[in-house]
This record gives C-alpha cells, sequence and structure tokens, in this order.
DNA sequence: ATTATGTTTGCAATATTTTGCGGTTTTTAT
DNA sequence: ATAAAAACCGCAAAATATTGCAAACATAAT
C-alpha cells in the first residue's frame, strides 16, 4: 500500500468519525504506530487533520477564529494582558462575555491550571481551544445580542458555585453609580456572578468610565479590581483609586 | 512492445485502479522496473498521472477534501435540508453537535417558531443568529474535540426536558449495531438525549452507514427517522428501511 | 549492405525514502 | 508521586530512485 493512500484513508477516517486513535489505525492498516504518528505528523503539518495525544481529530470540528475588526481591540489586548496577572496556576474562575473577555481568552497560556466557568459560548470555545483544563459552560437561554447565556437557569446555576475571581466586562462604570446596565436579564445575570465570586474584576475600556445607564449591577465598592487600558497612576483614575484596586 | 503501447496501458491502469504499484506494471509488462519508472516519469512530467514512491496515483485522486473546507460538505447540506423538513412550527427540538447539524442550523427559516434545545455553542450561536426564537443552550463541561457540552450536568439537565424532536448526527450507524460512538462521554449524552426525546432522527452521511464502533448509543428500532444523501430509494438503504423510516 | 545517428532498455553502483525497532523522554492518568 | 501510554530520537534494513553506461535496437542516409 501506498503511503498516500494510507494518508487519504485517515483522513477519511478522521472526518468520518471526528477522531481517530493512532493504536487503532495501526492494528487496521497493519502499520507499526509509529509510522501512523510520522503519517499524522506530516498531515498535521499541512493542516489536515489536528494531531493529538493518542491520535488525531478532524479541523472541521474546530472552532474556526474569524478576525473581524473589533473596537479598540488594541485597547482590549492591553486589558486582557492585566487582567491575566490576576489569574494564578489553581484558581477557580468566572468569566462573562464581551469582546475584551474573548481577547483576554485567547491569551490565556497554554500551562496556565485552572478550572474555567462561563457564560458565553464563544469564550468557552476559545478557552477549551488554548488549555486543557476544565471549560464549563453555563448554559441557558441565549441572549441574540451579547451572545451570552440568560435567564433563570443561569442564576440557578451560578447559585451552586463558588469562584475565586469574577472577570466582568462592563457597559458603564462610575464612582457615584458604580456598575450599570442596559439590560434587565444582564443585569440579573451579573449581580448573580457577583455573588458567587470571592474577588472580582471589572474589566473596561477608559472610554466607559464616568457613564452611567439605566440599570445598577453593584456599588463601586463590590468591586475588587479594575482594569482598564490606562495607567493606574493616569488622572482619570484617581477617583476609582480611592475605591478600588486600579490596574 | 512499443513504448506508446506500454505508456498507454499504464495510463489506462492508472484511470481505472487510481493507483499502480511500479513493481506489479514491471511484471504485467514484462520490462525491468526501470523502465516503468522512465515511463511513470515521462508522464508525470507531462501531467498524466501523479508519481509517488513505489508507483503512482491517478491525478484526480486527491485527498478526500480541500483544505479549509468541511468534509463531504455538500451531502450535508443535502441532509440538513431533508431534515428541516421534518420541523414544524411551534415544535421544540433537542440538536446534537457535528458539522451537519451546523449546516442544519444555517438553512432554519428565519419565520420558524420553534423552541431549540442544544448541546452545541456552535449549532446555538448559529442558531440565536437566525430565529428569533428561543435558543437554549444546555451548560455542561466543554468537549475540547467535539465542541459539545459533556458530563453529568448536561444529563441533568436534559433529564429535565421534553422535547418533540430530537436530530442527532452519529459516527456510526449498521443495522445490526445501531447508533454507535468512540467515546464513552459522548455515548452518555447521546443516551440521555434520545431519553428526553418524543421522536428521534438520525443524520448521517451515506459513508458511514454501516460502519461500527465500540460504544454502543441504542438499537436502530430507537430511531424514527434516518436521514442520508442518498435517495430512499437507494440500494444501500434498503435494509435500513425495514426497520427505520429512511428520508 | 553498411554506416551513422539517435533512442530505448537493462544493469550496476549509489542515493534516497520509508519503515520498524530499541532506548529515552514526555504526557497522561491514577 | 507513580506507573502506564504515547511520543520522540537515532539507527539500520528494506524498498525504491537516480545516474551513468553500454548493449540493443530502430531509422535513415550513404
Amino acid at each position: 500500500m501506498l503511503k498516500e493512500e494510507r494518508q487519504a484513508f485517515i483522513i477519511r477516517e478522521v472526518n468520518l468519525h471526528n477522531k481517530v486513535l493512532s493504536s487503532d489505525l495501526s492494528v487496521q492498516l497493519n502499520v507499526s504506530e509509529d509510522t501512523i504518528r510520522r503519517d499524522l505528523n506530516e498531515l498535521a503539518e499541512s493542516g489536515k487533520v489536528l494531531k493529538v495525544y493518542g491520535g488525531a481529530l478532524s479541523k472541521s470540528f474546530q472552532y474556526p477564529f474569524q478576525d473581524n475588526e473589533v473596537y479598540a481591540r488594541e485597547s482590549k489586548k492591553t486589558i486582557a494582558g492585566k487582567a491575566i496577572t490576576l489569574i494564578q496556576d489553581g484558581m477557580t474562575l468566572l468569566l462573562g462575555g464581551g469582546t475584551t473577555m474573548l481577547e483576554l481568552a485567547r491569551m490565556i497560556p497554554e500551562k496556565m491550571q485552572c478550572t474555567f466557568f462561563t457564560i458565553s459560548p464563544l469564550v468557552a470555545l476559545e478557552l477549551a481551544e488554548r488549555s486543557n483544563d476544565d471549560v464549563i459552560l453555563i448554559g441557558g437561554k441565549l441572549a441574540r445580542s451579547t451572545n451570552i447565556t440568560i435567564g433563570s437557569q443561569v442564576i440557578n446555576q451560578l447559585s451552586e458555585i463558588r469562584v475565586d475571581l469574577c472577570l466582568l466586562g462592563t457597559n458603564s462604570l462610575s464612582v457615584e453609580d458604580g456598575v450599570t446596565d442596559s439590560d434587565w436579564e444582564v443585569v440579573q445575570i451579573k449581580k448573580a456572578m457577583l455573588r458567587c465570586s470571592q474577588k472580582t474584576a471589572i474589566l473596561s475600556i477608559a472610554e466607559k468610565l464616568n457613564s452611567v445607564q439605566k440599570m445598577k449591577v453593584c456599588n463601586i465598592n463590590a468591586i475588587d479590581f479594575l482594569v482598564t487600558d490606562l495607567e493606574p497612576s493616569h488622572i482619570s483614575l484617581t477617583r476609582f483609586s480611592q475605591v478600588v484596586k486600579v490596574i
């Protein structure tokens, strides 16, 4: 049997069954596992399959990261980079949704050993792609506009967990009115997220500071960390610095 | 025998079997392997065949799918189109994961009024994009390989719902062994999905029919509909037709 | 018929590719 | 932590390719 035949068979098998074990292929094709591994390496090299420990996965199952432009992406990356310093090995985390959180998920180091809870399918997929730790997606009704799960199921599930740190994006933040939002459902979720977290960090681009929306999530002093794209010493953060640790 | 004759024979052979071995041709044509190799080189030079180590392949032999493409996407679209006819306004549905289900989600008409449950974040996002109905994502641990939620939380949540129809992709299906899969966790999820569904449809490209994997989900007669990319009257479906409604 | 010329073929020597194996390291699971 | 599974590395054997060369062959012109 020609090498190309064998590799074609492997590709078919992978795409048909989503995953293959080197040991199975070795038996089916009657060659050594080394040969299979070499094949898988070649196929992975040329992007035909995704090699994993013990075998390979179909690429079509992997989450396709689309790169549509994001507003103020660089600022958000800065924020994400800072927020990651709050994360340590062994922690249990709860992540919200939004583009900033997505950037953060993309920046999580492979080596990090954490348990991630999140209400955002996109964040969950991104995390799962990168780390091999537990990623638990909290299910519920999917909010069309924000792509996060909402509703009483989410509240229920949140009430049953306890995490070390909650990372939350926000729409508006001010010293006087704290964290505010415009969507009643989202407010309920955020309140529940705060309730189950030991510590909370708010991630927000500087533009959103000092804006206020109709519904209130919490006071500013319920927040432990504020992560923005500005230097902590920046003039526009001085008033926040008095009530919350600014990073 | 003339060189031209010989090469014509080789081309016929290649097109017939999609591959040839130099050693075989050498015997069949009663010339040395060197001559065969020279022939193959010439034919490859003029683009008639694809030369590889040990022989040659038909030019039409390429890997079973293009880069960055989903394997057998057209077949999957066909299946999705048929499966949609099973869906009616007002129904409550439970969808699995996989590329076929993703195609289906993309084809759901805007005006369809249904409630969708799903264990696949990608399917959920796609559904939420298209319909204004309720899309409920069942949360749990995210399985890295398949991008569906798994684990006891999922089972628990599934035990609390009751849907009209469950649409399930599958890895393997045969009359004798029913629906089988290679992943223990996935099998548990599928079983739970079947339990909470009035009716069940299996979506599978014809290639997967009559293949068997190590773990069993259910017997074939636990299935109500089988949706493939073939005509229901197709010869390879006759045995299935006797136990399940084939679409 | 013979010679000259160019092509084709087989052979031998030499490279290259592929494959399996033993030993070691890394990863995973317990 | 520890043991098992899998991956990696280098090596050697086998299979296949390549190259140069000479013999065989065909063809056409003398």
